[in-house]
DNA sequence: TTAATTAACTATACTTTTTATAGTTACAAT
DNA sequence: ATTGTAACTATAAAAAGTATAGTTAATTAA
């Protein structure tokens, strides 16, 4: 059993859902292996929308896995996303996860690549 | 970008989270490693509530992860879930997410072990 | 013999997360 | 003077998840 904030986490897979969990944590992280501007990152996750990217960002800032950097006083703002170094340690872990979509893809007949 | 019955997914990070990314699918199915009743399952998770198991096993049983067979005709059920050839193209990728949780939980000091 | 227990759910209501759409700020370019 | 820009925020609605209680038909316990 783990706690973060007295939340509590009854196992590792848990615990590692909580960082990852959310629908488009996993894919903001990956984009975020190279620095990005917030609107860079929006163009690149055109599906997703403004809130939900803002939201995530947040959140994953508050985890300690991005950081976000503001280079600017006034607007428009310039700011950047990266990745910190607790964050980076869970590349291995994106890239096997985006390995297993690409593989799955391939061999799923109900899954159609367009 | 994939598609699977008219939803969209825009790259296969955004296609593994489909099939893992609910709040309980990765624990459910690290605990369905090893064939399990219902209530045994159940017990292990007590912390999620009946009916997202049972929604989440249902999710799952549709995406083809995990199969579903009933052993007798009346109440009590006798139900044993597990997971199918399918499903178990994830075993390594879920053991990197608990393997992950387990080390972040050493080494990241907000994380308390009870 | 009647009551309690069991397995595997389902029902209802509520809260949290995600989506959809539009609006804000202060400057820069046209 | 109007339009465009970056990085958001506001509001409302839909979807996902939580809390609690109820169902079925047999078995076990009192």
């Amino acid at each position: 059993m783990y706690c973060i904030d007295n939340k509590q986490f009854p196992c590792s897979t848990s615990l590692t859902m909580k960082y990852i969990g959310g629908k488009w944590k996993a894919v903001i992280l990956i984009h975020l292996i190279e620095k990005k501007r917030y609107n860079e990152l929006r163009k690149e996750l055109s599906m997703v929308t403004e809130r939900t990217i803002s939201l995530q960002l947040k959140q994953l800032e508050a985890d300690g896995l991005i950081k976000r950097t503001v280079y600017t006083t006034k607007p428009p703002l310039k700011v950047e996303y990266e990745l910190t170094e607790f964050g980076k340690t869970l590349i291995p872990l994106l890239k096997g996860i985006a390995q297993w979509g690409k593989e799955t893809a391939k061999s799923n007949k109900r899954i159609k690549t367009e």
